[in-house]
DNA sequence: TTGTAGGCGTTATCAA
DNA sequence: TTGATAACGCCTACAA
């Protein structure tokens, strides 16, 4: 089979204590004996096996990532810059898809805790008490991305949705809008739902403006289809906004999908802004003004973070609230400057 | 720390040789002990430790997948199937980023040959020699996703390129197009380029068209910013075609923007079809016609290939040509039947 | 049906 | 600077 250290220690003519020592860099050895081993090593193509190393050091230098849908592309950006930031610092990360039902989630805890995993990161995932004791029986940090837990003190990194959500609102009405409508995608989604909510009136009281409930346009989730639908509910109820804030990028496209069937042209008669910025955002025709999330730096820093709480055996770290802008590409029109412009 | 199978043989007043069979239910105990056994099991929370198993099985139950850029629609469909299935079959899998330079990629297969992981899922990546050699010396089976390699033979999984783009250039002929321009990746791409463009050629062909190179634009790459620039090029060369075959949905849609911003009316001034279909070509106004690659399946079939190698031993496995089909949407027009109409 | 013991490939401790 | 040797947690003959 592959050899093992036992072969080049053999052949080298030392001990496997001697080779280990080589290998790990650990003092115990003169330079000469060292490339006499390396030698050795090259001749037979050896490779260090990480599972019997795994099995002595408790570490695998693997951690677990909890992901629903990879293929979405907020998940996939995310992901993206955890992958690349973990093999950096040396960790190879396992992906679970969480689509869909919970239960799979459990296995997936319940596999990587078998594998003995070094730590966890969770994508976008509301995490439930049962995931919470699975997690902390298996004794491995955890840390949160794009998502935060209200019932348990977990680290997290994420922007603030409800600051985020406010500019995104306020950018509108600072462009001379007025009547503002909302595409939310679940309501009731405490983390992705009622903040952004929150943000979006607060930016319309802050500046005088009323809250209209019926502006409010609850799509069931936050995909292109339910972005149509809403955009659909939108023409039926008749509202008569000038602008709309779509709570992601996927919504946003899928009622200017729905606008231009109907003929409603985006920005001049209509203006959107969305919440995400993922590459979709400036792929559709006009290209759409966006609330950025800085996905990719958050998956990064998400990594960084898990890193040291592996590498310091689970002191607790700070959570990080990463900073959002607007990128502004084409589809909000600054309306003329009638009777009312922003105070 | 984590209780382990000595634990739990001590608590139920058994050896560990018979717990270690109840685990794996191996012939040899009884129904009574196996009760006892797994009620220990349950009051310690005992979790096997795969990594140890994993030592003496020679077997980690995890894959490794080598994939460029997973945000990419195209890349995070595949992997979607491939987790989903993989997962189905008790294979973890492993990504790895292979973005940019292939010096990385030497340093993925190495870590996973220390991983011992169990097999390899390339996916749109040339195989050069070394890694070739790589591969072949972790002993491990591999197959190949959205790629071919013509150099060695490795098991793959795709559609037949050359045969799916004579479907779409096919398709705008049958629908009364003779001026046919083709927007393709990197054209000396052996498998994405080439083939594409062999395909496009062949429908011309067939069907009594002439082939005028000047028709080809040769985006350098697959992306959105390089169907602006192929557009811009069109523009450029004053190009009269009426319709265009793009060699992937970004292609397409960055050509569609660029359209727009020139005031071309897309379908009626001009038709569209797209290779890929991913969930972008949906999303984009008006929703693209697109040749579809089945990625989900694609990637689902690769697992499950790759899982019958792992499991039979690295036994060869056939390929697989994926059926492609034609997705219509908007972007095509059928052209007022004038002088000629398809034969 | 059950238990004992050797081995999987490393690391680490203790002598030498 | 080196080398035995005991873990690490599990599986699997071989015995009982």
């Amino acid at each position: 089979m592959n050899p093992t250290i036992k072969d080049v220690a053999k052949k080298a003519n030392v001990s496997i204590a001697t080779v280990s020592r080589i290998l790990n860099n650990k003092p115990g050895f003169s330079e000469e004996t060292k490339q006499k081993v390396l030698k050795v090593i090259g001749e037979l193509g050896y490779q260090p096996n990480a599972v019997a190393r795994g099995l002595v050091n408790k570490r695998t230098e693997t951690i677990g990532v909890l992901i629903p849908k990879v293929s979405d592309m907020l998940a996939a950006e995310i992901l993206n810059g955890i992958d690349d930031f973990a093999h950096r610092l040396g960790l190879s990360v396992i992906v679970c898809n969480t689509d869909s039902n919970g239960k799979r989630t459990m296995d997936y805890l319940r596999i990587l805790a078998e594998k003995r995993i070094d730590g966890i990161i969770l994508v976008s995932e509301f995490v439930t008490e049962a995931y919470y004791q699975a997690i902390v029986e298996m004794k491995v940090p955890v840390v949160l991305v794009s998502t935060i837990s209200y019932q348990f003190l977990l680290p997290y990194v994420k922007v603030d949705d409800r600051h985020a959500a406010f500019s995104a609102t306020d950018y509108l009405i600072r462009h001379g809008h007025r009547k503002i409508a909302m595409v939310t995608g679940s309501e009731s989604d405490p983390v992705a739902g009622i903040p952004r909510i929150e943000g979006y009136k607060s930016a319309l009281r802050l500046h005088g403006l009323e809250i209209d409930e019926n502006q409010i346009i609850n799509a069931a989730n936050f995909r292109f289809e339910d972005g149509m639908k809403a955009m659909e509910e939108i023409i039926r109820r008749k509202l008569d906004m000038t602008a709309i804030f779509a709570s992601s990028d996927e919504l946003a496209a899928g009622a200017m999908s729905k606008a231009f069937q109907h003929g409603i042209q985006i920005p001049s008669q209509l203006s959107i802004i969305s919440y995400d910025n993922t590459k979709l955002a400036e792929m559709v025709t006009p290209p759409l003004t966006a609330v950025s999330q800085p996905l990719y730096e958050m998956g990064k820093t998400a990594a960084t973070m898990l890193f040291e709480m592996v590498e310091s055996g689970d002191k607790m770290v700070e959570s990080r609230i990463m900073p959002h802008t607007i990128v502004e590409r084409q589809t909000v029109q600054m309306l003329g400057d009638e009777a009312n412009m922003p105070k």
